[in-house]
DNA sequence: TTGTAAGCGTTATCAT
DNA sequence: ATGATAACGCTTACAA
């Protein structure tokens, strides 16, 4: 059983392939008898259209590529559902690549989505990625090109985020008004402009409220075993009595690893140290005391990311003028008992 | 900037498109010298293959579709990256689609793919889908289909699984050589067969330690709220005084949500009642107590799924017969605090 | 209303 | 060693 082609129906019917082709997609030229005709054969034979051949007439694959870092990760598979929830909506599909936190991966899947000529690309860059070429390829490819959560703002492309330094910068305040007063940050890499902004809305939130920054109670998590990293921070801080009376944590993970040590060493949380937490991952309800965070709207992120996308291939595929824009995402913090 | 394609290099190098085409390829029958020159003037130009042409010639996409019920899952999450690792290696792009649990969605993104003319699809089916001529419609189409997880044994195709009944039997024997007598089974949906058989295998394993099954024993956690379910389910154990010393639970999330209630009700586990989960989620070792619960290995079995997918797709393209083969992987008890 | 024919960019067959 | 030509299956001016 071969695959129905139109050149099939055609010359079972008596008719060219043209009028076949036409009668399929309700064109207004051909009368409602052969039409009739041509689409009852056409399902007798389960006839569907050869997307190889659509493709290459049409110069669409009606495909988006998207690029992330890790795919096991709260957040990002928020932002992966509302992406494919858009995506369906829109009747495109979606090849997904893991960059690993590999800039080296990234640049080659770059290449790949391209060679494959899918019609727009997503991206959450990796926290290595400091060179941008590979981006501005896509660009010069004409393809339309949405960043998201990890981003570069020199690449003229539009962009979806939340604004991690009001966030943190918020948080921190948060614990300043409870009355903590030794508010040690645990952060991420030095590379990602997540990490960055996070470090400097904590930083500006105890300057602004006259507490003096104190480098020694930043803490660095940032293997990829942060969780890991956060465990020994917290025993650091303990062990060596550093006076600290509350942890804002980069992320919901860092602020677990930091809670695991501390409950083991029998701190009671939040009255001798309070932890606060970043992304409102699900988990965080499940443990206690129930984590305090904030809320970092994953699958919206997707949602608006992907909307962006199709809106841009939308346009060029009009020949208007695109605009690229940039998105900010609000965030809220979600009181609960660690804090 | 428009695409370089073989014409305009055989046109700037006054040669045919056959004898570029063939230099690119490294056909033996081309003079060195125009080889060279070819391959130095398609460089110069970035030419790449267009791939919409060479899958219209070639009628095959290089890209293989995957269905999966949810991607915020820490188990799928798993299986995903090992099905993106194995893909990579072998040169295949993935289309992911998420079924969210709806067979009508499945059934229609199974067309999508089919249409798309991926050269093979992987599927892990809802927990609805109990018809399954979407799934002979790929066989019969001559396209690759592996099931992996959520499995249907009756349709003809290879398979990924792990003995849900026997790692379930292990888990409750394991219990019972522990001293529990009055374990409480938190069963998932009727349906999907992983649920099934972890439920008989509880039932078997009593049975055959001599302990007489008891229906009441078992509690339903199947709405897609399944860690409420738990923690409801955990409170009418202790409100109602139900006699119960250990629960063993059909994922790691239930046992979760039971212990929840469990802590917050002031009982103390394992002492007063024992709690074994299922998956071996990393966050079962965050928690506290951390919880005993059986290692499914995800990764490993993306790996496979794919490895089994691709040596399928690469026997029917060299018209060897294709043997379809059920692997399964094996399970292992992580025992930790919470029995 | 219907059909002819060109073209999308490759690959493969068969001559030369 | 090189090239002419057909074919993959579809879309779309343009004719009839």
């Amino acid at each position: 059983m071969s695959e129905t082609t139109l050149k099939e129906i055609a010359q079972k019917l008596g008719i060219s392939i043209t009028t076949v082709s036409k009668a399929l997609k309700n064109y207004t030229d051909v009368s409602p008898k052969t039409k009739a005709a041509v689409i009852e054969l056409a399902q007798e034979l389960h006839y569907y259209p050869n997307s190889f051949a659509v493709n290459l007439r049409t110069k669409e694959s009606k495909t988006i590529g998207l690029i992330i870092p890790t795919i096991v990760h709260h957040f990002f598979s928020n932002v992966i559902e509302g992406i494919l929830e858009e995506a369906e909506k829109r009747d495109y599909l979606v090849i997904i690549l893991q960059s690993n936190e590999k800039y080296e991966l990234e640049k080659k899947q770059v290449g790949l989505l391209l060679n494959k000529r899918v019609d727009g690309i997503l991206i959450s860059l990796t926290n290595e990625t400091a060179e941008f070429e590979h981006l501005n390829s896509i660009l010069e490819h004409k393809t339309s090109l949405v960043l998201f959560d990890k981003i570069a703002k020199i690449v003229k492309c539009s962009k979806v985020i939340i604004d991690d330094r009001k966030a943190s910068y918020n948080a921190v305040t948060f614990l300043i008004k409870k009355g903590y007063k030794k508010i040690a940050h645990f952060r991420g890499s030095y590379t990602p402009q997540n990490s960055i902004d996070r470090f400097l809305g904590y930083k500006k939130a105890l300057e602004d409220h006259g507490i003096t920054y104190d480098p020694n109670l930043v803490f660095l998590c940032d293997t990829n075993q942060d969780l890991i990293d956060a465990y020994e921070n917290a025993k650091k801080i303990i062990t060596e009595n550093i006076e600290v009376d509350a942890i804002f944590a980069v992320s919901d993970l860092v602020a677990m690893g930091a809670m695991k040590y501390l409950k083991e060493a029998g701190i009671e949380i939040p009255k001798q140290i309070a932890v606060f937490g970043f992304s409102n991952w699900y988990v965080t309800e499940l443990i206690s005391p129930k984590l305090t965070t904030v809320d970092q709207p994953g699958f919206e992120m997707g949602l608006q990311t992907a909307s962006l996308l199709f809106d841009e291939i939308n346009m060029k595929k009009k020949n208007l003028p695109v605009t690229t824009k940039t998105i900010t995402l609000e965030t809220k913090i979600i009181e609960r008992e660690s804090t």
